[in-house]
DNA sequence: ATATCATTTCGTCATTTCGCGAACGGACGA
DNA sequence: TCGTCCGTTCGCGAAATGACGAAATGATAT
């Protein structure tokens, strides 16, 4: 039960889904979310830690920098299940089109100077 | 994305995945579900005010009693996929368990002589 | 060693959600 | 018609959730 419930209360959110969207198929540095989502930095490193003790996503630390991405073999089959669900579900929808177009601009950018621009200009 | 965020809020509550649990191939009627979870009727009518809007269960009305059942034609396909999902998890918790052996118990009782009961006696 | 930088944690506030009882509405039966 | 009954809706208080900025942490570079 506390499995179960752990996952839908982690997916249960509109910013987390943006987040586990973003997340398929790639791996990003929080400043990267914190970019797409135009939220603050404490606010999305509490989404993760909320995905990550669903198991729905794992992490990984280079330097200073921590990476996200979707959790694979760590996963919960619930949470795999849930993901796959979710993906599939907001596949055409109009604001995840939307972040993958602005994702790519963002991937464009050096994670060094995106992090050092963010506080330079808050745009 | 608001269709799979509300079938995630809907389904990111315990006593509501309870009610799902408790609803896998049975029709039951509000005051069964109200002794089953031994909350009050205007709370449970509420998650399934939440469920309903969801896409996750139908109702039908017979008189004054409202009966439930999971939603199956009626329901999107991802709703359909979330609560199968969730039934599988389930199958082996403990309170889920306990909380089928108790509906054993509820459906043996008449649901007129049931909801009459709980005026008379709150246990 | 100190300064700087990315991230996390903490404290606080606004909003949402969950629970209840009371009031309301529709349906049945006397 | 009137009372009773099941269910829903409304209004409120308590608890959980999500947002932010400030302070703390951990790692890098000077």
């Amino acid at each position: 039960m506390r499995e179960i419930l752990g996952v839908m209360k982690a997916l249960a959110d509109e910013n987390r889904l943006r987040i586990v969207a973003a997340l398929h198929g790639r791996e990003l540095c929080l400043c990267q979310i914190v970019e797409l989502l135009g939220l603050a930095n404490s606010t999305v490193s509490r989404h993760m830690s909320i995905l990550y003790q669903a198991r729905i996503v794992q992490s990984r630390k280079d330097g200073r920098w921590s990476y996200f991405r979707l959790a694979e073999q760590d996963a919960t089959p619930a949470a795999l299940d849930a993901v796959s669900l979710v993906l599939q579900s907001l596949q055409q929808d109009g604001k995840i089109r939307a972040d993958a177009q602005r994702l790519k601009q963002i991937l464009r950018v050096d994670p060094e100077i995106l992090c050092q621009r963010r506080s330079e200009s808050p745009c």
